[in-house]
RNA sequence: GCGGAUGUGGUGGAAUUGGUAGACACGCGUGCCUUAGGAGCACGUGCCUCCGGGCGUGAAGGUUCAAGUCCUUUCAUCCGCACCA
């Protein structure tokens, strides 16, 4: 008999697949469409990882179960290539970013191959390659015509390792995503994408989005959209006011004091003599103090008396102004009326420094004594005894009316910084003219090549500044002597839209064709198991600016999102080369067990949406049913099977009852149970050969090949070859089940008495319910545990269960 | 602090949504076969038990004929966001 080997039957087939064009998606009207990527990866040295087996896995089954369906699916494949992962990887090696990403694409290629993915190759795309970016370039000179792209001088967040400025979303915990290392404030003149003119419309979508809750949750409290009111306070003595937002006009009666952030201009102006030097030194120290003291000391707020007081516009009073850094100067206008009666921050503060309180809320203690902030205004003039629910318009209204307030939205959201001083990205395809000042590179002479340089090494400031040869040109509406800018795009910029790329990766004209688009949009499917706001928002606030461009079909560009977990290494903790538990796939393969089971096995290990944790013994278990999957087919084979024999019921029963579960839960996601029924099925398959194959195992057999076949495609495929047949298992139609030959003649009827199981009835199908429960009645187990008591009632779940309650 | 999730055998995990808890797999045990193997095959495996049965889904209550599933309270762990006025 032939034996099984992954070594042999692997590589053969990764070649005939690679060889031909089976597995090219065209437009073909005659199929429905189903658009399926996972979240390219940056092309690391190290080459991929049990993370992007893991992605490619899942995207590879789906692909392969949807085509068996009849779909037409689009699987592509592209590289994250540009931005600071892969320049740092660079840098670290030595090596010129453009050689390094080459010969890292190669190995991720010949990797992905490995696993088996049905990936359409013709498709590649490469983000740094200039028949890609001229595209992303191309872009930023639309969202620049629109006014989408400006520039500001602001203080950002800047890496003193990575040299650059970061992004609000690129800042996690207050330190760089990519090296982690504390980030610090740094007043440049910057490039920026206007997301916020979006804000409103990517939150409304959100609802509508067959997405991972959580991430829904997390985008919103990212674009953190809070509505109320901004109200002036004139500052006595002073011309100026000071602009407030807050969500809770309603307590205005409760502002004792005010607070503004130490950024704020006002602070300096309205500081007396007395108390210039200490706010002085307040402002300076908490504007020195990094984002991670202001942090850590969160609890503790400090402040101090500007010596200057502010009018209450509602109650006239003369209320003091305070400096604070629990005030941010990023949010709102900075400053804030604090209502300490009503807001812990503000009553913490209001303590500590002794502030008055006053009360405006007749509120309904809860019963555990937990004040809560609705209920009744008082001491609050004529507003008192409204709700405080209506006074909120009522007070705004009242508020607009004196011309000292109005109805008011924020949101947490920026605007996305996306200039970097970095080399490894897409040059911005500005020229800045001294009399036009920064105009947009006209398509016709896009793409703004990268130069070639010799020391690519970040410096604090552009290393494009250094290539004045480059920088030298001239402007496009005047002619005239003029510099390009130097500073090149966020990666993120050129993953915001690749998505789109992939429908039509070859055109030389558009960055895509509007009428691919769509064909093929939105994506059915997005697997990832990483970025829960920043590149799926810049995704979908590109796509919803498309969509105003008339560029794409729908507003939304991801249908279906998958978020994935991770797998762990064996102790249960994630895999790290520093603790040397990395379990690399690659070797897996090699060591015998091959991609098939690699790929079945990580499948098997749980649902695709937790992490999971790697088990050595557990991969071999999942080899061994594949070995028992091969060798019950080629002992079918082997057999010959010539004489029809009896059909058995309860295999057709097996066959389609298998096919049923395993289809449905591939739809749903559920692989760990798809395995699970289709190790039912050849366990209950051994069983049943021992009577003999029948020509009816011809199906079953051939069952089985088909619905293996998205987990373990290369051994399916030269099964279903060996089986005798021509055409390729590629192009099989999935099986199909019939409900009416899973049912069997008979059921199991569960015998409960008082809620306990005592008995179970193997009785005809369609049994009447008296017959049934006449039939448990006389069940010696029963009788025993009824002992003649009284039945008060009895329950009965047609062709289920029977309760018998006594 | 706010938000999201998760707690089921020695382990990873099932459970058609209120109806046989522990599918499937790992591990372990017994036997067969092979003089080899991290091989194969078969059977067993939640806990306790006086072998009648009893107890069991983080804990405690509740609803119900019936609860892993619904309600209330509570504990633990993980992950986001974090002074957003």
């Amino acid at each position: 008999m032939k034996r099984y080997s992954p070594s042999d039957v692997e590589p053969k087939w990764q070649k005939i697949w690679s060889g031909d064009s089976r597995y090219r998606a065209e437009k073909n009207t005659d199929k429905p469409k189903y658009y399926i990527s996972g979240m390219f990866p940056y092309p690391s040295g190290a080459g991929m990882h049990t993370g992007h087996f893991f992605e490619h896995s899942i995207v590879d089954v789906v692909a392969r179960f949807y085509r068996s369906q009849g779909f037409n699916v689009l699987y592509p494949m592209g590289w994250d290539a540009f931005g600071l992962p892969a320049e740092n990887y660079a840098i670290k090696t030595g090596t010129a970013p453009a050689d390094s990403t080459r010969q890292n694409i190669a190995n991720f290629t010949n990797q992905l191959q490995r696993v088996g993915a049905s990936i359409d190759w013709s498709r590649e795309i490469n983000t740094s390659s200039p028949e890609y970016y001229k595209w992303t370039q191309w872009v930023f000179t639309k969202f620049f015509e629109r006014g989408l792209a400006y520039q500001k001088e602001a203080n950002q967040w800047w890496c003193p390792i990575d040299k650059t400025v970061l992004a609000n979303e690129q800042v996690e915990g207050g330190k760089c995503w990519r090296c982690g290392t504390e980030v610090e404030k740094k007043s440049m003149k910057q490039w920026f994408f206007k997301i916020t003119d979006y804000a409103d419309a990517l939150l409304d979508e959100i609802p509508a989005l067959d997405w991972p809750n959580k991430i829904k949750v997390a985008q919103e409290n990212w674009i953190g959209k809070s509505q109320g009111a901004e109200i002036a306070f004139s500052v006595d003595g002073h011309d100026e006011d000071i602009k407030v937002f807050t969500t809770r006009p309603d307590t205005i009666f409760g502002a004792t004091f005010m607070i503004l952030a130490p950024e704020h201009p006002l602070v300096k102006k309205i500081a007396t003599d007395e108390t210039r030097s200490m706010v002085d030194d307040y402002v300076s120290n908490s504007i020195k103090k990094s984002e991670i003291e202001r942090m850590s000391e969160s609890k503790d707020k400090t402040g101090v008396f500007t010596g200057s007081y502010a009018i209450n516009p509602a109650t006239g009073d003369k209320v003091p102004v305070w400096v604070a850094d629990y005030v941010l100067w990023g949010y709102g206008t900075g400053a804030i009326m604090a209502v300490p009666a009503h807001d812990e921050r503000d009553l913490a503060f209001a303590e500590k420094y002794d502030l008055p309180v006053v009360s405006v809320i007749d509120s309904k203690k809860s019963k555990d004594g937990v004040i809560v902030n609705e209920g009744t205004l008082i001491n609050s003039g004529q507003f008192d005894g409204t709700e405080t629910f209506d006074a909120r318009e009522q007070i705004v209204a009242w508020l607009e009316q004196q011309k000292v307030g109005e109805a008011k939205t924020t949101y947490k959201m920026r605007d996305w910084l996306i200039s970097r001083q970095r080399y490894w990205g897409a040059p911005i395809p500005i020229i800045h003219c001294e009399k036009d000042g920064p105009v947009a590179v006209p398509e016709s002479d896009l793409p703004v090549l990268l130069p070639e340089v010799e020391d690519y090494e970040p410096k604090g400031q552009s290393v494009l500044a250094g290539e004045k040869d480059w920088i030298s040109t001239t402007c496009p509406k005047c002619g005239g002597a003029a510099e390009r800018e130097t500073d090149t795009m966020d990666g993120y910029a050129c993953s915001s839209w690749y998505l789109l790329r992939y429908v039509d990766p070859k055109n030389q004209d558009e960055a895509w064709s509007s009428d691919l688009a769509n064909y093929w949009t939105p994506i059915d499917m997005y697997v990832g198991g990483d970025h829960a706001v920043a590149h799926l928002l810049y995704v979908r606030f590109w796509s919803h600016v498309f969509y105003d461009m008339g560029l794409v079909p729908t507003k939304e560009p991801v249908k279906k999102l998958v978020y994935h977990g991770y797998i762990n290494a064996e102790d249960g903790t994630k895999m790290s080369k520093s603790k040397g538990n990395v379990v690399d796939p690659i070797e897996i393969i090699d060591a015998g067990y091959g991609a098939d089971a690699l790929r079945t096995f990580e499948l098997f290990l749980g649902p695709i949406n937790e992490n999971s944790q790697w088990n050595s013994r557990g991969i071999a278990g999942v080899y061994r049913f594949l070995n028992r999957v091969w060798n019950i087919t080629q002992e079918f084979i082997d057999a010959g099977v010539g004489d029809s024999g009896e059909e058995s019921v309860s295999l057709r029963s097996l066959q389609h009852s298998t096919v049923k579960k395993v289809t449905s839960d591939i739809y749903k996601l559920n692989f760990n149970t798809a395995i699970a029924s289709l190790m039912e099925y050849v366990n209950a398959l051994y069983k049943l050969k021992q009577d003999g194959f029948t020509e009816q195992w011809r199906g079953v057999i051939e069952t089985l090949v088909l619905l293996v076949g998205p987990f373990a495609p290369h051994m399916a495929a030269e099964l279903w070859r060996d089986l005798g047949h021509d055409d390729q298992l590629d192009f099989v139609a999935w099986p199909e089940w019939d409900d009416e030959l899973i049912a069997s003649e008979t059921v199991t009827i569960v015998v409960q008495v008082n809620g306990k199981v005592r008995a179970r009835l193997e009785v005809d199908k369609g049994i009447d319910e008296n017959e049934a429960i006449e039939l448990a009645k006389n069940e010696e187990n029963v009788k025993k545990f009824l002992s003649g008591s009284d039945i008060k009632k009895t329950i009965y779940v047609p062709e289920k269960l029977i309760n018998i309650v006594a």
